[in-house]
DNA sequence: CGCCAACTGTCGGTAGACCGACAGTTGGCC
DNA sequence: GGCCAACTGTCGGTCTACCGACAGTTGGCG
């Protein structure tokens, strides 16, 4: 199943991008023959803690959840969307997923074949650059990360957590309880701290829901320099 | 200055080490005239914050410690030694350096040339897959890093560092303050974690001195399961 | 349409950590 | 050998977040 390099454009723009190292369509075609398209129904998994690691991702368009121990007591990693690498950590060091993927939307991603990508990495040192390039990406950003939340009161990681998380109609589609877990905070504490930005006129709080009423003000909290 | 590839054996063994990518010598030739070795004397700058960054440092040997914002305000990041890659971020994204790197004891480093590593990444795949690999695991180290220290008491916190950054005749070599910085805690809270450790007996203080006495006890504290 | 599981909202008690302050100690340097 | 800056040790007050408990609300599903 051919699929023409046109398919390829999204991973040619968001893939450790540069300005000193193009992808040739030549480079695009090989990626499409590393491995395939695969289309993803909310709550199921992409991959899951312990598994044998044969595939990397990146995701097309979409949003997965990354969770470490079981579903209950498990506490949430993170939530990535469009233009993320998965799996390759435990991909290209052969052992197994130290984390569980799941579809929390539509998702549609590349899976990457770890016995194809391999050569063809070998063979192929621009895309191996990019690859390097957009792994130490996200380094820098899990550290940014780390240093932002930590010292912080929950008030302030709930604003910075919430602007993540905002769709395009201002909304946060989350649980309260799962929001706690992205930030390793208590669920009461969270919701504590959203009442605070509701009776500061800065949300609005439902079933499963936030939406942002004053973005500025709330990146004003969160201390976005 | 031509080196003998030999000085390079510790290159091999230490960066992004994989049973499934071998060096040729050929690659650490090409690697050996990518860049020069520099000694640094404890308390100098392999890179300062904010500057254009055209060089990335592998350490062969000694301490370097990873801080940002001024040198008095400024919150230790890390403290990293032999075998880690150090300024490869920036370098490649062609940024200002995010942070700073000072010695902290008398250390040797491989110093990498942006201009000069660049083409030769291109040409040589093996070095960039291993580079791209010693990424992904300090992405990894960071990830379980964070998860270790968030959700733990202070005492906690403390008896892992201390396991970090033990050496060889089970003592730390390192002030209240930064210890307390390194883990983001105020220094009075660590001073009184350190003793209730040592009343514990499983440590004794000193003048910018910590000697550990009972290792096994400690790892079970700090929870490495 | 009614049940039930999941979720939100709130309270009081408790524990861990922060902060400012200050006295005592160490070790390098002139 | 003495001075001084850096460091350790300790105290009390305060704040933030955690925890258990429970009542009220929502929305999906039979």
């Amino acid at each position: 199943m051919q699929r023409p390099e046109q398919q390829f454009a999204w991973l040619a723009r968001d893939f450790g991008r540069t300005d000193y190292l193009p992808l040739s369509p030549a480079d695009l075609d090989a990626l499409s023959r590393a491995g395939e398209f695969v289309e993803k129904y909310p709550g199921t998994h992409l991959f899951k803690q312990g598994e044998r690691s044969q595939h990397a991702y990146v995701i097309e368009r979409g949003r997965v959840e990354l969770y470490r121990g079981s579903r209950d007591a498990g506490r949430i990693v993170h939530r990535v969307g469009s233009g993320t690498v998965l799996g390759d950590i435990a991909m290209f060091s052969n052992e197994p997923y130290r984390s569980s993927a799941k579809a929390i939307e539509p998702t549609a991603a590349f899976r990457f074949d770890r016995d194809k990508l391999l050569p063809l990495l070998v063979q192929r040192p621009v895309i191996t650059l990019r690859w390097l390039i957009a792994g130490l990406d996200q380094l820098e950003a899990t550290q940014r990360r780390v240093l932002g939340l930590m010292h912080r009161t929950v008030k302030q990681q709930v604003a910075e957590v919430l602007l993540d998380e905002i769709d395009d109609r201002s909304e946060v589609h989350l649980s309260q309880a799962s929001l706690a877990s992205l930030l390793g905070a208590s669920r009461q504490t969270v919701n504590e701290a959203l009442g605070e930005l509701s009776s500061d006129g800065l949300t609005e709080t439902g079933y499963r829901l936030i939406r942002v009423l004053d973005h500025p003000k709330l990146e004003e909290l969160a201390g976005r320099t």
